[in-house]
DNA sequence: ACGGGCTCATTAGTATGATAAACTGATAAA
DNA sequence: TTTATCAGTTTATCATACTAATGAGCCCGT
């Protein structure tokens, strides 16, 4: 084994996996669910009917049916098939499909549906994170005050901390966002918002990862980001005072302008 | 066959059902399924160890290992256990659940999880609702505003037509503030929050109805019912004249009260 | 006493073949 | 036209091997 293992926890390995949360890798029968979910996704067989039937699919893959079978169960499971006897093993409508569910999530990246996709993350990040600092503002309790408190005085500090070295400053300034962003989640306490959140911000992030990879990273300083500073100070500025309905409306203010952003940058990179 | 068959599609049918979008139950292996679901969402094995080997439970619930083995990929495919040869199959921590997947929410309402379940869905419409409302106000087409309308309309209806039956003019009453709330979040047009927002609403009725009955449902008219439809209209006044923050406000305002109501009734009902 | 590597027991992973049961569609009967 | 029946298809379930990964303990060398 010549290539080192990556370490599990350095965040820079964390940009690199797939998607946060995602379950199935090892073995035959992981293969071959990789395989048959960005496939199913992809719309290699249209929403109302088809796939090979398991003695087929068995041929195909090179398995047996028991690794079919199970494969089968996983997919069914987050809502993307459905096997009945005489009738064979059919793809479900979208609408049955767990969207929410980290593994479709990377598999509908995967099979480059960020078309459909990416508005609809940035459309619930938008409607979410006002409301969660609306909420975290009047319900915070000591310790969700002091992370958040701690936060942004660690965005503070990079942002106003130069380094000769772009790529990785700005590295850390998205680390540093994200804790924001997080600590307010964390005062809301909700364990539902949370795993939403989570899967969100992951695909969000790995998203714009794969769009800029495609033209290379472009690795200025951090230009452009006081304002996107400034319109985060308002939201730690209004939570501070306890103002939730001025903090709501800076956080949605913020999320207009990181759409825009997302929205730019991902149009350049297209062109 | 003596007692007739549900008819699937009377909303007096969905009333009784699990939970929307909940997809095993046929055959052996949905039975264990269901069985070991509830079991492990109900606690019996602690998140960090156990559950019997394959070839025990093969016994215990006398099956096939077959079925076992599927059985445990679909709960493994909703983040319930985890399956490593010779070192057995174990329970995973809660963070690694898949809180939002209807089955497991639905496990975790058989498994009579209310006491953390029920909060945290309260939270998450209060974060939810009012960012629902406010992207709908600024971003809704016409046929989104169209439908808003023709709820409200249907929602003034019921509530100004007086029904000697108490219990199916009740019923009438909620399915009409469901479609209010279902037209506003259908003009922000998200499939990610569309799924989100059924899964809530739907754990969130059957909670409910779970702890009414118990007590018997009180057949009394909507006493009460003036002061949340008058929530109601000022979400729809401010919604028309095209004032998003407005709505928004007016929105949490209405969901603070529906929480303080489910809160007193359940109070109620529990002493 | 400590650490590295070996062996072995355990348990899930995979493969195969057989049978049962559920559904489809066509055909025959009422 | 409807209903009953039958044959064919495909998944559902079972049973039985065999493979491979992991963990525990042992042995050995230091």
């Amino acid at each position: 084994m010549i290539e080192p293992l990556r370490k599990p926890n350095s965040p820079f390995a964390r940009r690199q996996e797939p998607l946060a949360g995602v379950i199935e890798f090892r073995g035959i029968l992981g293969t071959a669910v990789a395989e048959l979910g960005t496939r199913i996704v992809g719309g290699e067989w249209q929403p109302g009917e088809a796939i090979l039937k398991e003695a087929d699919l068995c041929a195909e893959l090179g398995v047996s049916r028991s690794v079919i079978r199970e494969a089968f169960r996983i997919l069914g499971a987050k809502g993307l098939i459905r096997s009945r006897t005489s009738d064979g093993t059919r793809v479900l409508p979208r609408s049955e499909w767990r969207l929410l569910d980290p593994d479709v999530m990377d598999w509908r990246i995967k099979a480059g549906d960020t078309a459909t996709l990416l508005p609809d993350l940035l459309k619930v990040r938008l409607v979410l994170e006002p409301g969660i600092v609306h909420a975290a503002t009047h319900m915070a309790d000591d310790a969700a005050r002091e992370r958040i408190r701690a936060a942004w005085a660690a965005k503070e500090e990079v942002f106003h901390t130069p380094d000769p070295n772009y790529a990785e400053r700005r590295r850390r300034f998205i680390e540093a966002d994200l804790e924001f962003h997080r600590a307010f989640l964390a005062a809301v306490d909700s364990q539902l918002l949370s795993q939403l959140f989570s899967v969100i911000e992951a695909a969000l992030g790995l998203m714009v990862d794969m769009q800029m990879r495609v033209r290379g990273y472009d690795e200025t300083d951090l230009i452009g980001m006081d304002e996107s500073q400034q319109l985060h100070a308002a939201v730690f500025a209004e939570f501070e005072r306890g103002d939730a309905d001025a903090a709501e409306t800076a956080t949605r203010k913020l999320i207009e302008r990181a759409i825009l952003d997302a929205q730019d940058g991902l149009a350049q990179n297209a062109g």
